[in-house]
DNA sequence: TCTATATATTAACATATGTTCATATAATAA
DNA sequence: TTATTATATGAACATATGTTAATATATAGA
């Protein structure tokens, strides 16, 4: 029937994004992030998780380019970095949810 | 400014899910599904991937609800199970393809 | 029943991953 | 400069995960 594969580096993003999203320490900061963008600090209070821990993450989820940060003095704002996966990550929670 | 979090079980269910999406082997196997089921042995064959790997993830896959199985004699027929999930992985190719 | 074929399972193994503690770096203020 | 605050990094550790070979199970046919 003669099928046609994804090619490598194709799979290769696609499983490294949806990795990304298959930890619930990353989603539930995403998800933190959905409307407004949060210093360290903030999402380490905000979600009773370790200061180094959402910094790890947070250096995961920047590398993959799905959050992006800024500098205001010593303090670091995070904010989503792509639109469509956030769009997805709001799609997969409202699929869980309900349907 | 009073932040509601999503409740455990959500978390688990979305992070779970995504997770079955962050392998190469099942991307794979579940674009090869999109359109037409397929046997255990024509997905190892195809995909060249060793039979246990197969089985091993469909079984992982089917854990989740995301395939269905279809005994027919000693073959069984493995298709997807979840329209939006899959749904949600063409989406996720399409964005990592193009734009 | 015996054999062949298709799939599933088990155990072992190597590798990847997430968290934590301790510490380093960076910026600001005194 | 020194102290303080905020964040990042490195190393260690435990656990999770994916693949494989070997073998078990299940179905069908001779």
């Amino acid at each position: 029937m003669d099928y046609k594969e994804l090619n490598p580096e194709t799979i290769d993003t696609v499983t490294q994004t949806f990795k990304a999203l298959g930890d619930p320490t990353r989603i539930r900061i995403l998800t933190y992030l959905f409307n407004n963008e949060h210093s360290v600090g903030d999402i380490s209070t905000t979600l009773d998780i370790k200061q180094s821990t959402v910094s790890h993450q947070l250096k995961t989820l920047k590398n993959l380019r799905l959050v992006k940060s800024r500098r205001d003095g010593t303090t670091i704002y995070y904010s989503h970095d792509d639109e469509h996966v956030m769009l997805m990550l709001d799609q997969m929670i409202s699929h869980i949810k309900h349907g």
